[in-house]
DNA sequence: ATGAAAGCGCTAACAG
DNA sequence: CTGTTAGCGCTTTCAT
C-alpha cells in the first residue's frame, strides 16, 4: 500500500509538502504538480486511521435503529445515510433488535471505536451513565435532558388527525395506542388528540395498549399476539356488527393497517363506517402511495435536522432539540374523500 | 481520553504489559490484576484507529445495497449485519441509489477508508478496474470472475415456480420478467422454468421488459411507468375479460404484486382464474406473512454464507462463488391451497 | 514556502 | 515474564 512515503519520494519533496497538498494548503505550483502526478501514478489514498489517530477523529457515526423489519425504519435509514455522505461522513449502522444488552453492547462499540457521535432511532432504554461523554442525538425520545432530540409536532399530528377525521363526519372518535412509554414524544399526539375533542366537544375515547418491552418497534409484526389484542379490543367496541366509534387514530400506520383488517374481518367497511388515521405516512411497497390515510412524519426534514444538530454536537458541544417538525395529512384509503 | 499510557502509569507496568493484559496474552496475576483494577477505574477503552494503524485492518466492512425502499434489502442488510456483529465486524452501509457515480465514489471511498472488504448486494454496473484489490463478495451479480458470488439456486427457483403452478392446476404459463440483466444469477430462473415447461411439455411463454438503469431496483417502485407497463402487457394478452395464461411466474414479489392488483383490476380472479408466483419471499408490513405466493429466498443463510465467503476472501486471499443456497415456495394466497 | 521531526496510541519484536 | 522501543501513516509546529 502506498503511503505518503511514497509519495514525497517519487515527487521529490518532503513529507510536510505532500501532506499540504492533500489537505489543501497552498504550495507552489510546480511542487503541486509534482505531487499530484505521484499521488495518481502511484495510487495513493490517505490512511484514514493514521488521520483519525493524528486528528482523535474518525468521521464516522453510528446510527442506532431497532430493526429493520418495521417499514418505518428503512427510510429513515435511507435518509440519515444520504445526509450524512453529503457531510463527508460514513454511517455505521447498529441494530439493537430491542435487545437492551445488544444495544449497551453498541453503544460501548461505539465508545471502543471512536466513532464521533450516535444517531439513536430507537426506544429501547439506555442507562444514563453509559451515554455520559457521546455526542448523541435521538429521535422521538428523551433520553436524558441533556441530549438532544429531534422529533415531527407530535401534537400537532395528534391534533390534525382529530380535525380531519370530524371534518370527514366523523362524531365519535377513537384514539387507538400501542406505543412508546408517556416520556416519549409521540405521546404527546394522544395530548394534541385530546385538545381538539375537548375543545370542540367532540365525544371521544383513548384506548391504550403497552408492551415496554416490544410494542411499536416492530417485533410485533410477527406475532400475533398484537393483532388478538386489536381484535379483542374491537370485538369488546362493537355490537350487532357495529362498532362503537366511526373515526380511529393509530398511534401507527401498522396499528392503522391492523385495525382496518379486523375491522373488515368482521364486516365493518372501511372507510365507509369507520374512518382511519395511521401516523408516519410509510409508502412502502406501494408505488408511493400510502397504505393507509396517514399523519406522515417528514421523514428527510428529520434526517436532515437531527444529523444537523448531531454534527452541531460534535462540533461545538451542544446543541437544541428540535421537536416540532411539520407533519401532514396525507389520503391512503381509509378515510373517505 | 485515557490511554494505554494512563493505565500503565495508573498499575504501575509498562506499557507492553497493559498491552499483553487487553491482548489476553498471559502476565503475572499480580498484574493481570492490577492493570485490570486500572482499566475500570480509569474507564479505559482501545483506541481503534491506532490499532488498526498498526494492524493494517480496520474491522469495517462495507454493505452496498441500491436502495432501503425496496422490501428485498432491508432485511438483507439486518441480516448481513448480525452476521457481521457476531463475527466482530462492524458494517457500514452504503446506500448507492443506483447511480453509477455514487456507487464508484463509494467504492472509492471504502478504499480510502480502508474497510476491510465490500459485500455487494447491487445489480449496477461497476468498473472493472475499480474492484482491483479489494476484498469483494457480490450477491446475485457475477461482477467479474475473480469475484465470489453468492446467490440462491435460481434455476431451482424457476422449476420450483413452474412445477408448483402445474401442480396447482395450470396449464398455460407465462414467466412474466423485469429485471436485471442475462449475465445475472437471477436469470436462471428462467432457464429452470423453461427447462421444467420443455420437459414436462407444459405450454408457456417469457415475457421481458428490461431497463437497464432501474429496473428490479426498487426504484420503480414510485414510478407510474412500472404499472402502466404491466397493464399494457396485460391487456395485450386478455380477451374478453380472460387472460391468455393460468399460472404466472414473475421476476419479483414486487411484479406479482402489480400483477395481481391489475388483473384484478380488469375483473380476472387471483388465484381462481389466473394464479400467481413471486420470488423472494417478502413478508415486510404482512405480519410474517408472504405478501403473494413465492419462491422465498433464504435471506439469513445468504447472509451468512456472504459473510463467511468474505472474510475468507479477506483472510486467505480466495473464497468460492456459493450459488445453490436452496429456495422454497411459500403460500401468500396468490396460489390455489 | 518548505522540510525536519515530534508524536497521536498501539503492537510486537527483542532484550533483559 | 516484563519492560523498552521502533514504527504503523499522518498532521502540524517550528526552524530554515
Amino acid at each position: 500500500m502506498t503511503t505518503i512515503k511514497d509519495v514525497a519520494r517519487d515527487a521529490g519533496v518532503s513529507i510536510g509538502t505532500v501532506s499540504k497538498v492533500i489537505n489543501g494548503v497552498h504550495v507552489r505550483d510546480e511542487y503541486y504538480q509534482r505531487v499530484d502526478a505521484s499521488i495518481r501514478k502511484l495510487n495513493y489514498r490517505v490512511n484514514l486511521n493514521a488521520r483519525g489517530l493524528k486528528a482523535q477523529r474518525t468521521n464516522d457515526i453510528a446510527v442506532i435503529v431497532p430493526t429493520l423489519e418495521n417499514p418505518f425504519f428503512p427510510p429513515m435509514v435511507d435518509a440519515i445515510e444520504k445526509e450524512l455522505t453529503e457531510k463527508g461522513k460514513r454511517m455505521l449502522i447498529c441494530i439493537s433488535r430491542n435487545d437492551r444488552n445488544k444495544l449497551h453492547g453498541y453503544i460501548e462499540m461505539a465508545r471502543n471505536n471512536r466513532v464521533d457521535g450516535i444517531f439513536g432511532v430507537t426506544y429501547s432504554n439506555i442507562d444514563d451513565d453509559i451515554l455520559e461523554h457521546m455526542p448523541i442525538v435521538s429521535f422521538d425520545r428523551h433520553f436524558k435532558p441533556s441530549i438532544p432530540c429531534v422529533a415531527s409536532d407530535n401534537f400537532s399530528g395528534g391534533e390534525l388527525a382529530a380535525r380531519t377525521l370530524v371534518e370527514k363526519g366523523c362524531k365519535k372518535l377513537l384514539c387507538f395506542w400501542t406505543g412508546s412509554d408517556y416520556d416519549c414524544e409521540p405521546s404527546k399526539r394522544i395530548k394534541g388528540f385530546q385538545q381538539y375533542c375537548l375543545r370542540n366537544h367532540v365525544e371521544h375515547n383513548v384506548l391504550s395498549y403497552m408492551d415496554y418491552e416490544q410494542v411499536d418497534t416492530g417485533f410485533m409484526y410477527i406475532s400475533q399476539i398484537y393483532r388478538d389484542m386489536v381484535r379483542n379490543i374491537i370485538q369488546a367496541h362493537s355490537e350487532n356488527g357495529k362498532f362503537e366509534f366511526d373515526g380511529i387514530f393509530c398511534s401507527s400506520d401498522h396499528l392503522a393497517l391492523v385495525v382496518k383488517e379486523e375491522l373488515e374481518g368482521i364486516g365493518i367497511r372501511v372507510p365507509q363506517e369507520v374512518q382511519i388515521i395511521g401516523f408516519d405516512g410509510i409508502q412502502i411497497m406501494n408505488g408511493g402511495k400510502p397504505i393507509v390515510s396517514s399523519i406522515q412524519q417528514p421523514v428527510a426534514q428529520i434526517a436532515q435536522t437531527g444529523v444537523r444538530m448531531l454534527l452541531q454536537l460534535i462540533e461545538e458541544g451542544s446543541a437544541e432539540s428540535v421537536v416540532d417538525l411539520p407533519v401532514r395529512f396525507v389520503e391512503g384509503g381509509t378515510t373517505r374523500q
